[in-house]
DNA sequence: AAAATTATCTTGACGATGTAAAGATAGTGC
DNA sequence: GCACTATCTTTACATCGTCAAGATAATTTT
């Protein structure tokens, strides 16, 4: 049966045995499982089914589930970053406007992708020795500091970058989880205002 | 084999049928899995044999694995609260130094007990809507709402709830998670002034 | 005290999962 | 045309969560 040369072949390749891009199409199916099971409800074997392939074809590309994971995560750190820089070009050019910005695209960020944001922040799952990842996640963090530096003047202190970081990821992390209900009822452009005004507060010499 | 009464049974109850309170001892169980394991390794039937029982045996208690880590997440938040008691102690009885001190509390809970902070914040696997669960969380909650009123005076506002804890449970969930290495390579007198400041920080209006 | 009932725990089974090993298929270089 | 490698499938196995049935102990009832 399989020693015949495919008779639809030319018509349409149905089952193709070679994927043609694969490793993308895993990444791309990890995201929708992701998603729909969240982190910990996470199976490779159903990455696989959504890619239409074998159960055992991610360890090809990936070697194990935490493989898979980690170059998810990356991915994740990438999109991270660009939903930051995505809200700062919304706002004014100031570097305190920049700042309290790529604040409120954290908090966008975690709450248009939840499951991700868990991922990148809340899992062990993913390998963080990765250099791929690690690299990721440093993009990540050079922009804060690039961001907190260009607001206060002279090197960003340790302060400064904490209370900054701490207050973004505090609002996105319990924002997404569901938690301070009574801003998730807030309309969008009221919140949107008041996370700015709160990511400043973090800034204000004490 | 098993129809004659335990011939041991009067020197040592090596393994008695009937565990005595095997309820308390499984949480105990769960504890210890979870800080081994992490929330997502954490295994039920490794539980079970912590706690010298059965794979079945928990099931009896708790229904299922989502029922015993719900059972765990509640002791976790009642021991989350208590922390914040003892480190409130610790500090002089002014309202701001009380709040400060608890934000401070929240985030020693998070660095002694990085998996069961995790749980009870950063996973779906215990039910939130239990009722147990739901009453702990919410003591949680009432503390944080207390200390903030006690400080700004009037019934707090929801600028000042967001700011306070997401200030507290960012620093909390990102040194718990090894990120802010700077901050966690301080020497520890020096770290809690920082984290202090910078919870005091989050009430200073903008 | 004896019997019946209930609570507690064990055993055995099933499907789902992650991973390893071996085989099949297709593309690549010579 | 042929060897070689990359890619994917199949098979197998250990572990996990959960269910069902049975065994054992404690409690209640009579």
């Amino acid at each position: 049966m399989h020693s015949q040369s495919h008779p639809d072949k030319a018509i349409e390749p149905s089952t193709p045995y070679h994927h043609g891009d694969l490793r993308a199409a895993l990444i791309k199916a990890a995201e929708a499982e992701l998603t729909d099971k969240g982190v910990e409800g996470f199976s490779l074997r159903g990455c696989a089914k959504r890619a239409g392939v074998s159960h055992a074809a991610p360890a090809h590309h990936f070697g194990d589930t935490r493989g898979l994971l980690t170059a998810l995560a990356a991915e994740g750190f990438r999109r991270f970053v660009a939903t930051q820089y995505e809200t700062m070009t919304e706002a004014e050019p100031h570097p305190q406007a920049q700042l309290a910005a790529s604040g409120l695209g954290y908090v966008r960020f975690a709450l248009a992708r939840p499951a991700l944001f868990r991922l990148i922040f809340s899992s062990d799952r993913p390998n963080f020795d990765n250099e791929e990842l690690c690299n990721a996640a440093e993009a990540a963090y050079g922009l804060l500091v690039e961001n907190v530096t260009a607001t206060c003047g002279a090197p960003a202190t340790i302060d400064d970058i904490a209370a900054v970081w701490s207050t973004a990821h505090g609002l996105a992390d319990l924002l997404s989880a569901g938690r301070l209900k009574d801003v998730l009822a807030m309309p969008e452009a009221e919140r949107d205002a008041m996370i700015l005004r709160i990511v400043i507060r973090a800034l204000s010499p004490a």
